[in-house]
This record gives structure tokens, C-alpha cells and sequence, in this order.
DNA sequence: CACAATATGTCAACCGATTGACACACCGTC
DNA sequence: GACGGTGTGTCAATCGGTTGACATATTGTG
């Protein structure tokens, strides 16, 4: 049995195709009773119309591609979620790509969204610019991310965020406190905020400073041993800011298993990482409203409003303290 | 500027459109120059075929709809992040709907991908089967879910999982057992596995069973009212099987507001929770084999293959001891 | 009764690629 | 010189639906 097609329907309806498809669009005048005609026979048969075709014609296939290095960490997994709800609720459609922190998957993914001739991206994972981007003239947001002078940022305010959680520490009385970083090193090198916000507030409450950078595309064996290391080398360490909230709890993890307690704070603040993780401070992001605003850009855009080109947009967090 | 389509390319590179369709697709005879011409002007021109195009003509998209409530629970998003990696390895594209567990919403997201065309579903949701399944002739692959006679299910070894649980419980010592469940109520009135295996292992060592429900559909803040209330009016309880690793963590964090500190086994064990939580036992779902083995068996019956049809494949489970 | 609004049909172009049929030219070889 | 393989072009149909132009018929209204 094939597909039901227009055709199908016309026939079985005893109408023509076009009056179908006038049906379907609601154009033109149509009377009552072929309407219904035309709906049965829609429904008897199990029509559903073409998207291929009709995006074909129309060149426009309302289909949007989120590229993110994976959906396993809960807070780009919550991003994705919220993500595709408002697309979803907007009649818009998610392609969805793991980059997994990888350039030329990244690339790759690019290509295949542009083929697929998605009307926008939403981008959230973590490699270098890429000028793909640029000659494609779609339009694109991006989360927490560079990609061009003109794509639009959504942040969280990732420099207050780190002062947030540095002062935190301070308020604890912590005499020594390490930041863990998680970020890929080019995104360090251009300055990472939250590495900016830990490092002011330590000058300015005239605190030495300790790095541990875990790469966070080796993978997760590794990662464990570079920061049982760096404990090991750094035996005093009291107060912990870990850039994600995966990171702290492996620090915590491992630290408990050393028998230590330092205060730690993450960031991120997923729904999961609350329910799971009753005895980790985070910074949180304000994820829905993200998702939300994310969207909202994206359609502006697409419905032809320039005014997002090279906006920031950084919204507010929030730390949450908890207690063992 | 429009996009490039094919005719440019022909233009371009001074060749007929037929000429670069054959370099696109290898077919018939190419000379090496004009292979060259043609992929020079491909690369100049930023020219990508356009898929939708392709799609209508050859009646395959290589879309696949994956199917799942969410991808904020990590360990969906791990399925699903696996899931795509696997079919994007394949040359296929992934679309993904969440119906946060609501049929309507399970329904709608359906129609939507059979109007898009799309070779195969994955489907992960806990809804009630719908016919749709049925009608539309395309391949299917359930996880953990029955959907209808002829889609292959895969699922761990729920049963097993639980036996496992509760006897690490017994082993425990454990006096006063309870079981948390999380899943839809239709489902468990079908006979949940998990609870199953509770109560068999329970029976076999003849102590008395603890059930609460605690609906999944319903918000956090109930969820936690629920478990609280539970938890109050059974003060005794020393031990407990989480049928999910989420809901394992608000126990746990409940009961310790409560002063309380129960054995807790929960179920899935996504790597993020194993990083995240170190304290809570879980039973261990083989997730990436899942993944695999869901889109193996999706592209095989997209290849025609129909020894799938029916199947049940069950994957074996292992428990995770963790101490506090 | 004329005219407009309503209701439906026919027909063809179009969206961007694929494909088969067929023509023509060039090359080498038997 | 004929034939087969190679290389490229022209042309039209096809995928499934959309849309505008135009024809025609039936209403209703002033």
C-alpha cells in the first residue's frame, strides 16, 4: 500500500485536486458540505500532506536545527527540551545534532542543515567560529557562544555568575579557593567571564588564585585523574568554583573519597542536577527563559526583523545554597 | 542573494545541469577535467543540493522522528544523544519531538512525522498505544514500551533489574522495604516488571511489600509532597527501590531531610548520575547498547528486513554499589 | 433582470533535483 | 571504415503539492 496522496483524496472525495487543496490552505470559497466532504476522505484514507512537497514549493520548511555537543548533560538536555517545545508549539520543527565538542561533526551537521534547507539554527556547542555560518544567510542564535558579529547571544551572566559563587565561598570562610574550568581552551583564551568573575573577586579580597583546567573533551577517566592530581598537589584547598555542575560533582565524589570536604559551588543548575545533587551549591541558569528567548529571537528573525544582528543578551542567575 | 541550486552550478562551471547531477551522483561517464570544473564551481559557489528536492523525487528523506518525553531526564538524553550519533554515523537525520508524556501531544508530534516523511520512528515515550502506529506503513523500533503486535521492542532486563535490586536490599538487611514507582499507571496495571520483581523477591523471603506510587506526570513539588507523605506515615522503612534514578535522589534527599538515612537502589544509572550522585546504588540500563541496538534493527527493517517484526530484545542490566 | 458573490473545475507553471532516452562527437582498435 | 567505449548535451517526465488564470454554474440581492 502507498502513500495517500492529494490526488487520492480528490478522488475519493469526487472533488477536484484543486478544491482539496483549498480545502487544505483555506483559499478561496469553499461550501460547507465539500469542506466536510473533503475532511472525511481526508480522515477515512489517513491523509497526511505531503511536507516534502509543499516545502519544496513554498521554500520554506520550517524546520530548525539546534546543534549542541550532546543532550546527556542535563543542562543542555533541559535546553533542548525547552527548546523544542516553544519551536514545537510555534509549528516549527527540531533536527537535532550532537556536535559531541567536535569541529569537524560540527561542520559536517552545518552542512547537512543547510542542505536540508532548515529556515534557522540555534547553536549551543562549543567550537571555533565557522564561516560556514556567515555565507549561509539564515538565521541563527546562539547560546553562551560566538559565532559571528552579526548572530545573536544568549548568555547567562556568566561574570556575575563566578563572582557569585567566588564571594559565596569567601562568606564560608574559605582560606583557599580553586577554580575548576571546564571550558575548551580556546573559549579560556578569549576570556572566559566565569574565570574573570572568580579571578576579580579573589584580587579584590586579596586571595591567591588556583587553576585546574580539566579539558572537557577528554573524557570522563581522565578528567578524574587531572583533578585527583591537582587535589593531591593541592592538599589545603577549602573552597571549590567549578564552572559545571557534571564537574562538581565528580570533584565532590572524589574529594569525599580523599575524605575531604571542601565547599563547593557549580553552575548551570539544572532541574536534575537540584533533584540529584541535594548537598552542591550551583549558580543557576535561568534555562527556560533561555529556551524561551532563544526562540523568540529566532522567529523574530526569520519574520524579517534585523534588530537582534549582533545583540547580547545576558540574563540573570541565581545561586543556590545548599548544605550536606 | 538566493540560494544556489544546481543550475548555477551548470552555469558556473560552463557544463549542463545533467552533467553536474551525474558528478553529484556518479553515474554514467565523467571525464576527470569536467569532474574538477564541476566541484570547483560546487566549493565557489557554496553550493548545497538541496535535500528536499532530492527527498520528493526519490520518496526517502533518511529522517528518522525520535520519540521520547523529554530529553531533560539524563537518562533519555543519553539514549537519545547515542541514538543520534548512531543514525547521523548512518547518513541519517534526526527528528526530535517530546511529548512530555502527554498523548495528545504524542499524536500531534506523529502526524507531524509522517507529513515530513519520515523513514522511521524511534519511539521511547510511555503513552498508550495509538493506531497510528499501525496504519502508517513505515519502521518502528520501540524502547521499553509496547506499541503494537508487529514493532520490535528493546528494553533491559526490567524484571531482573528489580530482583537485583531488592536482593541487594535483603543482603542489606533491610527490615522494612519499600518500592517508589515512577511510571504511568497504565502501565503498571499491565504488569510492570519492576514492580514484579519487587514483589516476587519479596515474596520468596517472605517479607511484606510498600508501595508508593508517585505519578511521573505530576509536578516535581507533588512528587515531593507524595513521597514525604509516604515517608511520614511510614516511618520504619529502611529501604528502598527507586524505580528511577531522578526520583532515587529526591527520596534520598527527603529522607535526609527527615533525618533519615534508608538503603536506596534506584534504576537506570545514565553516567551522568553515576557522576553526579556517588551515594546511591541504581541498576545499570546497558544505554548505548540500546541505542545501537534500536537503530540496527530500525535501519534493517528499512532495508526490508522483517525478522524484527514482533521481537522483543531484552538487554541485561547490572547493579551499582555505591556507600555513602 | 442584471450583477455580484459564492462555489467548483480545468489547466499549466512551478519548486529543485533525478533519471532515462536519445543524439552527437571523439577516440582507439580490429 | 565500422564499431564500441567514452564524454557531454538536450529534452521531458517525475516526485506531490500550490497557485494563479480562467471558465462555468448556481445562488442571492437590489
Amino acid at each position: 500500500m502507498g502513500k495517500v496522496k492529494l490526488e487520492n483524496v480528490a478522488k475519493f472525495a469526487g472533488v477536484s485536486p484543486t478544491t482539496v487543496s483549498r480545502v487544505l490552505n483555506n483559499r478561496g470559497y469553499i461550501s460547507d458540505a465539500t469542506r466536510k466532504k473533503v475532511n472525511d476522505a481526508i480522515e477515512e484514507l489517513g491523509y497526511f500532506p505531503n511536507e516534502v512537497a509543499r516545502s519544496l514549493y513554498g521554500s520554506k520548511t520550517n524546520l530548525i536545527g539546534i546543534l549542541f555537543p550532546n543532550v546527556s548533560n542535563p543542562f543542555y538536555g533541559e535546553m533542548v527540551t525547552e527548546i523544542e517545545k516553544n519551536l514545537s508549539q510555534k509549528g516549527y520543527k527540531t533536527l537535532l545534532c550532537n556536535t559531541s565538542d567536535n569541529e569537524e561533526k560540527e561542520t559536517e551537521h552545518l552542512k547537512m542543515l543547510l542542505s536540508n534547507q532548515v529556515d534557522g539554527i540555534v547553536v549551543g556547542s562549543r567550537n571555533q567560529p565557522s564561516d560556514i555560518y556567515e555565507k549561509a544567510n539564515l538565521a541563527v542564535v546562539a547560546i553562551d557562544r560566538f559565532v559571528s558579529a552579526k548572530v545573536p547571544i544568549v548568555r547567562s551572566d556568566n561574570y556575575g555568575g563566578a563572582c557569585l559563587a567566588t564571594r559565596y565561598l569567601l562568606t564560608k570562610k574559605c582560606k583557599k579557593i580553586a577554580i575548576f574550568i571546564g571550558s575548551p581552551e580556546e573559549e579560556i583564551k578569549k576570556g572566559d567571564l566565569r574565570l574573570k568573575g572568580y579571578l576579580d573577586t579573589l584580587t579584590e579580597n586579596n586571595h591567591g588564585e588556583h587553576i585546574c583546567r580539566v579539558s572537557f573533551d577528554e573524557n570522563e577517566n581522565y578528567q578524574k585523574a587531572k583533578i585527583s592530581e591537582y587535589m593531591d598537589a593541592n592538599p589545603d584547598i577549602d573552597g571549590v568554583f567549578a564552572t559545571g555542575d557534571i564537574l562538581a560533582g565528580m570533584i565532590k565524589s572524589i574529594a569525599r573519597q580523599k575524605n575531604k570536604n571542601p565547599e563547593i559551588v557549580g553552575y548551570d543548575g539544572s532541574d536534575t542536577f537540584l533533584s540529584l545533587c541535594g548537598d552542591i551549591s550551583t549558580v543557576r541558569q535561568p534555562v527556560k527563559k533561555m529556551a524561551r528567548l532563544s526562540v523568540d529571537i529566532l522567529l523574530d528573525s526569520l519574520a524579517g526583523n534585523y534588530e537582534h544582528e549582533g545583540q547580547e543578551y545576558i540574563l540573570p542567575v541565581t545561586l543556590i545554597e545548599r548544605s550536606v
